[in-house]
DNA sequence: ACTAATTTGTTCGTATGTATG
DNA sequence: ACATACATACGAACAAATTAG
């Protein structure tokens, strides 16, 4: 494991060297537990520092800080002291385009979402998915919803800046995406695609979710649309173990035949 | 933006140097240009290979890569060439009444099963779901089913044996369980009530379906109907990385592209 | 079955640019 | 102006896994 060692007055922190496994994912990984157990409430320490503190390269360091960045439990800005995330526990209503969430909203739990992430930003990946252009600016909000007072959601949403850098100043802590959205931009969805598919979370979104290793989780990409352009694309990761879809479907003549009678 | 330039017999790509955007950003975006026009389908290029083609270093490369591989588009291996992802073999949408025969077929996948189980039995907690008494003998069918040859869902079938009788001496390894229930006893579904959540499977289960820890399943439970009344109770695991459920608001027939996994 | 070549994964070092305090 | 800290980019080396012969 990752042990602790003090010499001449400096703490420095061993790592596995043996191979098993990476540096920087032992890196990362104990991080993670630091950070949860609140030592870096004060502040993050910079890359420099943790060269010094682990003995790895800088290039590991970075390896490791880009999967926490990435995954929003930290926030780094250049010249900046790097900071955790404030985890503001605030009240969120359920966005009702979102069918997904139809039995959450059923069975009468508490709705919560901690905004983890809410700036302009360029992502080509998802660029591609809204057909804008790889550099188009993009607002990006994250969220990590609670149900009855425990997580249960990742939520990750990217809308055109050009259209939607009005929200940006909002307080999402009481206001839903969609009420805000059509409220300062007069843009409502009308329309949504939505692909449902299961994974295996990754370590970093198991301990967001605060879930273990025999849970699975459904991710959901979702691209809503208004007047038939894309202004929305959803990523939401959500725990399979406390969530489910479900559907139903009344008489259909046409289609059972279709289905029932292939070849 | 980005250009081609053929010298001495070799195309190499141009990017632009001069640090408005940067090196990895624009290799990106123009490897996910030339991902969708399909050029890599017959393999995808090596690091080496796109060192040289874009005359970059390595870790430019490695740096563009990993975020494609992050968004799922590619996935990469040690020693092996890296690959262009299929999203998922199958898409189901799930406003229709469907069967997994009729998708895995409409991807355009060679269907095959194996049979494991065909038989009258009682289950008391299956009659509970089919509205029957928990004596009532049911058929039960136990398929490992499989697309373009290799193990995709493993599905479990109870039908009410005062209908279903006729079906047990079909030979299932090709034909659909719908088709072969209308063929034999006349009763075609026209409604069904299911339920989806995502799951860890069991080493046994993970063993059928020759899938690694990090594939998570669908598991699917549905209650079909006849003319109002149960006739079937079914539930399938399915592995995660080959399908995927899409839900479309309001309903149409149209697919959502590509569900990328995030990582 | 074994070896060698290939390819990705990891890790180090170094340098420059840029934004913040 | 200066130190700090992140972003980008180059080069080099070895480990680990696969593939080709």
């Amino acid at each position: 494991m990752i042990g602790e060692c003090e010499t001449a007055g400096v703490t420095s922190r061993a790592l596995d060297r043996s191979g098993a496994r990476p540096l920087w994912r032992q890196l990362q990984d104990d991080l993670i537990h630091r950070l949860r157990a609140g030592e870096f409430d004060a502040g993050f320490p910079g890359e420099l520092t943790l060269v010094e503190d682990y003995r790895v390269s800088r290039h590991t360091v970075r390896q490791a800080l880009q999967r926490l960045r990435a995954d929003g439990l930290v926030v780094a800005e250049r010249g900046r002291q790097p900071r955790v995330s404030p985890a503001a526990d605030v009240e969120q209503p359920l966005d009702t385009l979102y069918s997904l969430f139809a039995s959450v909203e059923a069975a009468g739990l508490a709705q919560r979402s901690v905004v983890r992430v809410l700036d302009v930003r360029a992502d080509g990946v998802v660029a591609d998915r809204l057909d804008l252009e790889g550099s188009t600016p993009l607002v990006h909000l994250e969220r990590l919803r609670l149900a009855a007072g425990r997580p249960f959601a990742i939520d990750r949403v990217w809308l055109p800046a050009e259209l939607a850098t009005p929200i940006v100043t909002a307080d999402f802590t009481r206001t839903s995406l969609y009420a805000v959205l059509a409220e300062r931009t007069g843009v409502r969805l009308d329309a949504s695609r939505e692909s449902i598919r299961a994974v295996v979370p990754t370590p970093a979104e198991r301990a967001l979710l605060e879930c273990g290793p025999d849970v699975a989780c459904l991710s959901v990409h979702r691209q809503g649309r208004a007047g038939g352009r894309p202004v929305e694309w959803r990523h939401t990761m959500v725990r399979g173990d406390r969530f489910a879809v479900t559907a139903e479907f009344p008489a259909d003549t046409r289609r059972l035949r279709r289905g029932a009678t292939t070849r």
